[in-house]
DNA sequence: TTGAAAGCGCTACCAG
DNA sequence: CTGGTAGCGCTTTCAA
């Protein structure tokens, strides 16, 4: 191997090289590229700086940069669980939206779950370390105190569906309303025995929510939701099958249905088919989300639509703000839901 | 405030404030926190410098590591467009098993995308900036000049699912002769007019991939595959659902019909559905993914199963060992995939 | 065994 | 307008 430096050696070019080839200090190569006005440069200069970056591929090296400002610019999304990801289809609209938001801005994402087991507060190291500027947290658990400690210290966080936490900043969807008045609807269409196939366990605010909304607006026409109507899901489409089906075997007589998700409900329709319940003849299935699948189903499925969209672009926004030392007009934003009617609910048989 | 840290002022603790703390130098406590034998200290030595690191809650900078050490233990994983993201949910299952993976060994993923527009190379920067050591890179586009130069740079990359330079590092899945076997079956079933809903419009090889090996197959029974019955798909079930309205307005005769994957076929379904056509009766349909939900749908859907977690496991494992600069012993894996018989196909009528 | 010092690449602050 | 210089926090080598 000769001497001089292979051109094809990607990742070694530093603003020396830069400094160098344009016959400059490195300070100006600095000033120059960063577009500060620290200095006032000649026309001349800065082109030919630029032109000398630009022909070596030259990209200042982050780490550096991080360490001399500071700053990270790129923040950390938390999921409680890897597994999560893999079964609902609502994390990744959300993603996607939180990924164009932050990159419009030049800021990274990062992947982060949340470190378990371990006795330590797990989100310390996550901001100790100073890999990441900020945080959004998606789900997290709504009881947990380091959680709350965190919020509590100040780090730029953004909590995504759940906690309401006094200090936090928050972006949920306000479900309630849309759920009371579907509800209302199935009531009126003379559905008496109605099922819940929940999000998840209890225990997680947004599940627990959904489950009480239907509850109350139940109550609200003197009908309740017994044990038995109320089954857990986890997520996924094969949490809500099996939900269903001890659902209608503790409940046959159940004419409509609230899955916790639209994933869920899909396991929900799939064990209506193979327990002979044809939806929406036999039982009405309602959703939440509206998912980008749902309108395609067969039967189409009516569900509660939130933006997920809208919700990754808010809550990346207001973690912008956050970033940049703003106060954020409204600290916790609640997105609303409409009800829409689709083919998989109808009259009560 | 007074004129001291406060406790909850985190993130700013150093190596200095540790070694303050446990009466030692900062050498020492690097020594000790790394775990490095560069020198031999005490083990009462030990204790205390680790005990006043956990009071502390102290993380080692990790701008200033990776600044030293020359590596960011971070990696990229590449996506096309946040809009694949958005639709597909076979990515995030690859995408949860990635991280996982890394998790385990220590790295960080960082979300990038594939910036467009640009004339500069787009990947360049990415390694230029050195903010990551490797990057996995999902469905690149197959004859994109910049990234077969990435490639030939020998900058640590494993592609997914695309893609095979002779040069690469890639997982891919081989579905051709499981998607000819059930060709065979539903031929043998007595079905004589095929169509295909494609996974995207043409130029994407893994589409393209299967279109062809259901078109060989066919041929080796002497049928073809016209081209009405070859509608283009575009990921989502939305696409799905329109491209088989074509499919079944121009080629009405189909009885049996593959789907580009599985989202795509939740479209076909609902297509079917809203034509009168009851699956598996009238039509069979055929997916391709086996994704989470597709054994909870109604009817259950027949598909061509791929292990999208070991897809992710693979392609994270090999792009490890390129990091410890191993060399993989099988650099471009090809895993398998078989036809899952469920309820969604059926004779032909 | 431990402490002092150098240096990773960058930016910012000076004096020229 | 430009060039030296200091220092971000860490690791590692070398001298004590």
């Amino acid at each position: 191997m000769l001497a001089g430096k292979k051109g094809s050696e990607v990742g070694k070019i530093t603003s020396h090289d830069v400094a160098r080839a344009a016959g400059v200090s490195r300070a100006t190569v600095s000033i120059v590229l960063s577009g500060s006005d620290a200095a006032v440069i000649s026309a001349e200069t800065r082109e030919r700086v630029r032109k000398a970056a630009q022909e070596l591929g030259y990209q200042p090296n982050s780490a550096a940069r991080m360490l001399k400002n500071g700053a990270t610019r790129t923040i950390g999304l938390l999921i409680s669980g890897s597994n999560l990801l893999k079964v609902d289809a609502f994390i990744p609209v959300l993603f996607g939206a939180v990924c164009d938001v932050m990159r419009a801005r030049g800021y990274h994402v990062l992947i982060e779950t949340r470190p378990e087991g371990t006795g330590a507060n797990p989100y310390r190291d996550l901001v100790q370390s100073q890999r990441i500027d900020g945080l959004l947290i998606l789900n997290g658990p709504s009881h947990d105190p380091y959680l709350i400690e965190l919020i509590e210290s100040g780090f730029p966080a953004v909590l995504l569906g759940n906690v309401r936490h006094p200090k936090s900043h928050s972006v949920h969807i306000r479900g309630r309303p849309a759920l009371m008045a579907a509800v209302d609807r199935l009531v009126a269409a003379g559905h008496r025995h109605f099922g819940v196939v929940t999000l998840s366990p209890l225990g997680l605010e947004a599940a627990d929510r959904r489950v009480q909304a239907v509850a109350d607006a139940l109550a609200a026409h003197g009908l309740t939701l017994g044990p038995q109507a109320i089954q857990s899901g986890n997520f996924s489409a094969e949490s809500g099958q099996a939900a269903m089906r001890r659902l209608l075997a503790e409940a046959p007589e159940t004419t409509a249905v609230f899955a916790g998700n639209d994933t869920v409900a899909l396991g929900v329709l799939g064990a209506c088919g193979e327990a002979g319940r044809i939806v929406p003849r036999d039982i009405s299935v309602i959703g939440f989300d509206d998912l980008p699948f749902a309108a395609h189903l067969w039967p189409p499925l009516t569900t509660i639509q939130v933006d997920a969209s809208r919700q990754g672009t808010e809550a990346a926004k207001m973690l912008l703000q956050l970033l940049d030392g703003e106060t954020p007009a409204v600290p916790q934003i609640a997105l609303t839901a409409e009800p829409v009617w689709r083919g998989s609910d109808g009259p009560a048989p």
